[in-house]
RNA sequence: ACUCGGGUGGUGGAACUGGUAGACACGCAGGACUUAAAAUCCUGUUCGCAGUAAUGCGAGUGACGGUUCAAUUCCGUUCCCGAGUACCA
């Protein structure tokens, strides 16, 4: 019997999801493990060979925790809100919902070739309204809560406002400044207004004013990278800076314990270096100057304030708000002038010409505190206004930059640090000793650092302070495809939906361009986003419960309104209505009408008092609508609405779909049905019927906010349900997440670094602040997986011919055009001709001039891309190879940190190991060959106990295997495999004793060939060949223990080096002493050769390692 | 420019706290089986020199230098490649 992997493969996948092998319990006695994979984008492009790589890593992992007694939770889900979708949406018209689903729909069957180990019932869309009703609850979370400085946590801001009405906002110490402080009563005499913008400022998902990327020509604000060089990156269009309003979470105010998590975390001190410099923690002085002849101060921010003595002028950043105020009369054209210039410069230009030096004096001078020396103040745009105060005194002695600026416009130098400054160029050394300094004269610089501050506290000029590089992080997208803020605005006062309102659904529309204004699509929605209702507009007819539509709308099919005594009349019309469906019924009928959802039933056309329903719970009291083309009809809305209601005081809630949703994201509406009926909590689900207005808005301007949250949103907390995934109380039971706590290995690549990981850890101390959650950093460990690189093959085609050449006949590659050849059709670098006419027509014909009868294409190693014909496909591979060969080439490749380029050829090899692992069970002519010595019934027998020989190779690759495999380092594991099964096939060992230990070690590395020859192995054939796991699947069996007795040597061939030069091997017992051992060296033939009679200097001898003789 | 990684055969890579450099695989060369091919198996394969050969000698982990009985591993200088950040005061 062949290694047939192809039906072994599809087999066991189908046994393993019947028999739910991968279903994880939230308790156990064992102790639990968490391995997680980042939230994949589902991409249409679907899977090329790089991207499973830490996926294949993580499955071998978790499966070979689970053998070593653990329960591993590790699921899987997608990350389906997104700018891509979005994008296809606008180009084709198709819905992001529908797109969405079709792209998941491939991901997944490509992740199941691959054989992974996922519990599927776990899976999340953060795009799923089931989802993302959670996201919105953190959310509301993070608006209701700020940040505590004294406790440095989270608290509900109901204590903040509760501090304010009692004690008002008071400094501890210090005079009161006006617009920071205030007394309780002066508190509770501020208008609602205020008092939301006071809390506004301390609210940890807060909203304010800031800048976007507005474009013009697109009419819509784009993200940072959409922006490439000051333009647009689709169409290149002039992009400006425009003040929106705009959420923003305030992870600022967590960057000391963003920075201290770093340590109890075990990430690559690479990964941790980078959020670290994305923290950009610093810590310095913030100093008033004070300005001659005007009374405001200017306020500016140093590391440096040993060097205050030397500061010879001020530079204020373009855009401070100082400018106008100090800059005098003579001075005022030219700083406008130069502000305009600035203003004028592109993103582009600034970054290009990052060395040009600009500036413009004010004609303002500052004063030195201690000297009273006169500063002159400067605007230059080196100085940035986002960092520290957007104001600097510099010092060029001690500062490139301000040295450089001094030089060119002539401003005279004072240097303070004597010889350490050259006069050719700055010098930012603390070790000097200060001169010309003052007070400070004579300190080393480091030293004179805090010193200098005291001081300045003491005087009142300054204190001392830590900056952030770090800015609060954007919240809000001007997009379509993400989720919608649980927010209204009514003039001007941002409003929190209830939690029982949630989800408040992304409402469907045809069309995704965007909104005035700058604002998101949703903005166009006006029936969504404005909330302003006609109640009092509504007739007296249409509020009474006897309204109906009168005999007439007796022709509008599938409607009818009738008073109690036309039940009859009813009736018979719902039997006609059940008949003339529409299509869009029927699709909604299929999906339900054998369901029962929470143990209730769903009727179609069931007549309710004088109406008909489309479709109806009457357990729950739930209505289900479809919509059609004439619900759109101003005088039907009416009804619509008049109907509703009356409904409504019968005690059902309607909800309503339409039949663009029906047809386009089914599964949506399926899922909202069933969360309608699941939780009838009163909760209307529709856009339309969720309606908080009646007891918030003022009725003036309500509208709900119109942006939706970015795609880290719903990425931030992922981890945290998919251990409770389908609670429908809160997002993550605690007793739940108490038992899975951290995510014990995450895994993925290095591109999340900053924001990904800081958002994620950001979110988990809130919540752990809030106590809802037990610990506060997600992911215990982080493990990166490396690119996988395309290789590339190109042809070269001479210029304006039809003649290729082998690009070895190739002397000048100027005269040719380099053409990406797709990969698939090139062996090594081989070009296969007859595929390569075929590819594209206009190849058909080409003529080709090779090199020793064939053709040599070049190579570059390049991003895998579509673009490049470099991807490879796993799914091809799978059919080609099988999914456990692609599983171990791509881990055999290389360790999984580092990038590599991606070489199909060396796939065979491992492919011939699983072959070579196959006929140690089974001979092609001669069938099963192995042997036991206590055969089951069904079993052959005449088996002989395992050799030394043979359990010293097994017991080796255990403890290897184990080893390597903790420490990820699966390519070596696989060379394990590799020598273990060449050595087991010269040994001619086909003893289940030894292999069946063997097939555990493997079976997280190659699942599929080891379950069917486990099975094989131990149960009889009609049972395995019907992927039957009654007896147990390889998963449950026990990691094989590592006996070290049986490694036990008693001698070892000691490598002899002279002079640390390898000469000879010599066959020593293990116990013996250096003594011994120099008696028995000195008589080696080859030793006394290089000693040529005189006595060694030296004799080192390490037990159980080397032995050098030193001459 | 700064910070962090990394440079080992024709290729991917191995060598764990300094102790036999090149495991394992690809590729290549030769051979066996076969009418032939595929598949499979066997042998060789860092480079140079000498030898029919077993083998011996020399060089060798980007380059140069240092520490050490011994360095791919530790230290210093330098070159190259990759990643991240970028006028951050």
């Amino acid at each position: 019997m062949e290694y047939d992997f192809r039906k072994i493969e599809l087999i066991w996948q189908a046994a393993w999801k019947k028999n739910e092998t991968y279903k994880i319990a939230n308790n156990s006695l064992k102790p639990k493990f968490y391995v997680l994979d980042m939230f994949p984008y589902p991409s249409g492009i679907g899977l090329h060979v790089g991207h499973p790589l830490g996926y294949i890593a993580s499955d071998i992992y978790s499966r070979y925790k689970r053998l070593k007694g653990f329960n591993v939770l590790h699921p899987m889900g997608f990350d389906s809100f997104g700018l891509p979708a979005e994008q296809y949406a606008l180009e084709t018209g198709q819905h992001p919902a529908t797109t969405t689903e079709k792209n998941i729909t491939t991901f997944k069957s490509q992740l199941d070739k691959i054989g992974f180990c996922y519990d599927w019932d776990r899976e999340l869309k953060t795009s799923d309204p089931l989802y993302y009703k959670w996201t919105q609850w953190i959310f509301l979370q993070l608006f209701n809560s700020y940040f505590c400085n004294t406790q440095k946590k989270a608290l509900p801001i109901s204590l903040l406002i509760k501090k304010y009405e009692t004690k008002g906002a008071m400094p501890i110490t210090g005079e009161i400044i006006p617009g920071k402080h205030f007394t309780a009563s002066e508190w509770n005499e501020f208008t609602k207004q205020r008092q939301e913008e006071i809390l506004m400022n301390r609210r940890l998902a807060f909203s304010k004013y800031g800048e976007v990327n507005w474009c013009a020509v697109l009419g819509t604000v784009l993200a940072n990278d959409e922006v490439v060089n000051g333009v647009s990156e689709r169409g290149g269009h002039l992009v400006e800076k425009k003040k929106m309003r705009q959420w923003y979470l305030r992870i600022t105010d967590y960057a000391d314990r963003l920075l201290e998590g770093l340590q109890t975390v075990d990430f690559s001190d690479s990964m941790k270096e980078m959020q670290r410099n994305w923290i950009g923690k610093s810590e310095g002085a913030q100093i008033n100057f004070e300005i001659k002849d005007i009374p405001q101060k200017i306020s500016i921010y140093t590391t440096r304030p040993d060097t205050i003595f030397g500061a010879d002028f001020m530079v204020l950043a373009p855009e401070h708000e100082l400018i106008s105020s100090i800059t005098i009369t003579e001075k005022q054209e030219e700083v406008a002038k130069y502000i305009h210039y600035v203003k004028s410069r592109s993103e582009r230009e600034r970054i290009a010409e990052v060395k040009q030096i600009t500036g413009c004096f004010t004609g303002a001078y500052a004063i030195n505190s201690f000297t009273e020396k006169k500063i002159p103040i400067w605007i230059a745009e080196y100085v940035l206004a986002g960092y520290g105060t957007g104001a600097i005194m510099a010092v060029p002695c001690a500062d490139q930059r301000d040295f450089l600026f001094a030089k060119h416009f002539n401003i005279p130098i004072t240097n303070i640090i004597g010889s350490y400054y050259t006069g050719e160029n700055a010098n930012n050394s603390k070790e000097a000793i200060l001169e010309n300094s003052d007070f400070l004269n004579g300190l080393l610089m480091k030293d004179a650092i805090g010193i200098a501050i005291n001081k300045m506290e003491a005087l009142g000029i300054g204190e001392k302070k830590v900056n952030y590089r770090m800015r609060d992080a954007g919240f809000s997208r001007q997009r379509y495809w993400g989720e919608p803020f649980p927010i209204i605005w009514s003039d001007g006062i941002a409003l929190p939906l209830d939690a029982k309102e949630l989800p408040l659904q992304l409402p469907h529309v045809n069309t995704y361009g965007p909104g005035p204004d700058g604002e998101g699509p949703l903005a166009n929605i006006k029936e969504w986003s404005s909330l302003i209702i006609p109640l009092q507009e509504r007739t007296e007819k249409e509020l009474s419960p006897n309204y109906s539509i009168m005999e007439k709308d007796n022709e509008v099919p599938g409607y009818i309104n009738s008073s109690v005594h036309q039940w009859k009349n009813t009736i018979s019309f719902a039997k006609q209505n059940r008949k003339d469906t529409t299509a869009e019924e029927d699709i909604i009928w299929q999906e339900l009408r054998d369901k029962k959802i929470a143990g209730c039933k769903l009727r179609r056309q069931h007549p309710i008092a004088g109406y008909i329903p489309d479709f109806v719970c009457l357990e729950k009291k739930i209505i289900i609508e479809i919509d059609r083309e004439y619900n759109n009809n101003e005088e039907q809305k009416l009804f619509d609405k008049g109907r509703e209601e009356w409904l409504k005081e019968a005690g059902f809630n309607m909800i309503r779909f339409t039949n663009y949703q029906v047809n386009n994201a089914l599964d949506i509406v399926i899922k909202d049905i069933e969360q309608a009926i699941l939780n009838n909590d009163k909760v209307a689900l529709n856009a339309g019927s969720n309606n908080p207005i009646f007891t918030r808005g003022t009725g003036v301007e309500v509208k709900r906010e119109t942006s939706t949250m970015p795609g880290y949103a719903g990425s931030s907390w992922y981890f945290l349900r998919f251990m409770d995934p389908n609670n429908t109380q809160i997002f993550c039971d605690r007793k739940i997440s108490n038992y899975w706590n951290q995510v014990d290995l995450y895994v993925g690549g290095t591109e999340h670094a900053v924001g990904h990981l800081l958002y994620s850890r950001m979110w988990t101390k809130v919540l752990f602040d809030l106590d809802l959650i037990g610990f506060d950093e997600p992911f215990k460990k982080l493990l990166n997986q490396g690119m996988i690189q395309g290789s590339s093959r190109f042809v070269y085609r001479k210029k304006n011919t039809n003649k290729f050449y082998s690009y070895d006949t190739i002397l000048d590659e100027l005269l040719f055009d380099k053409i990406h050849v797709d990969v698939n059709i090139v062996n090594g670098v081989e070009l296969n001709i007859e595929a390569f006419k075929k590819w594209r027509p206009e190849y058909e014909n080409a003529e080709f001039i090779l090199s020793n009868d064939i053709y040599v294409c070049g190579t570059e190693v390049e991003k895998m891309s579509k673009s490049k014909y470099n991807t490879v496909n796993p799914d091809e591979l799978c059919e080609k190879y099988g999914a456990d060969t692609f599983r171990m080439y791509e881990m055999f490749l290389g360790p999984v940190e580092t990038s590599k380029p991606w070489d199909t050829k060396g796939i065979e090899g491992v492919h011939r190991f699983l072959r070579k692992l196959w006929r140690l069970f089974y001979d092609d002519f001669k069938g099963p060959i192995w042997t036991t010595t206590t055969p089951a019934p069904l079993e052959r027998s005449g088996g002989e106990a395992a050799t030394d020989a043979e359990l010293k190779v097994l017991h080796r690759t255990i403890k290897k295997i184990e080893e390597d495999t903790e420490r990820f380092s699966f390519n070596t594991a696989i060379s394990t495999f590799m020598i273990c099964v060449n050595e087991l096939t010269d040994l001619k060992c086909h003893k289940k004793e030894i292999l069946q230990p063997l097939l555990i070690l493997l079976s997280p590395y190659a699942p599929h060939i080891s379950e069917e020859l486990f099975q094989q192995l131990n149960f009889d054939q009609i049972s395995f060949s019907e992927g039957d796991l009654q007896g147990g699947s390889i998963f449950d069996a026990s990691y094989p223990t590592f006996n070290s007795s049986l490694l036990a040597e008693t001698t070892k061939e000691y490598p002899v080096s002279i002079n640390g030069k390898l000469r000879t091997n010599i066959l020593l017992a293990l116990d013996l002493e250096q003594q011994q051992v120099e008696e028995i060296i000195l008589q080696n033939e080859i030793i006394q050769k290089w000693l040529e009679g005189n006595p060694p200097k030296k004799i080192i001898f390490v037990k159980n390692k080397m032995i050098n003789v030193v001459i």
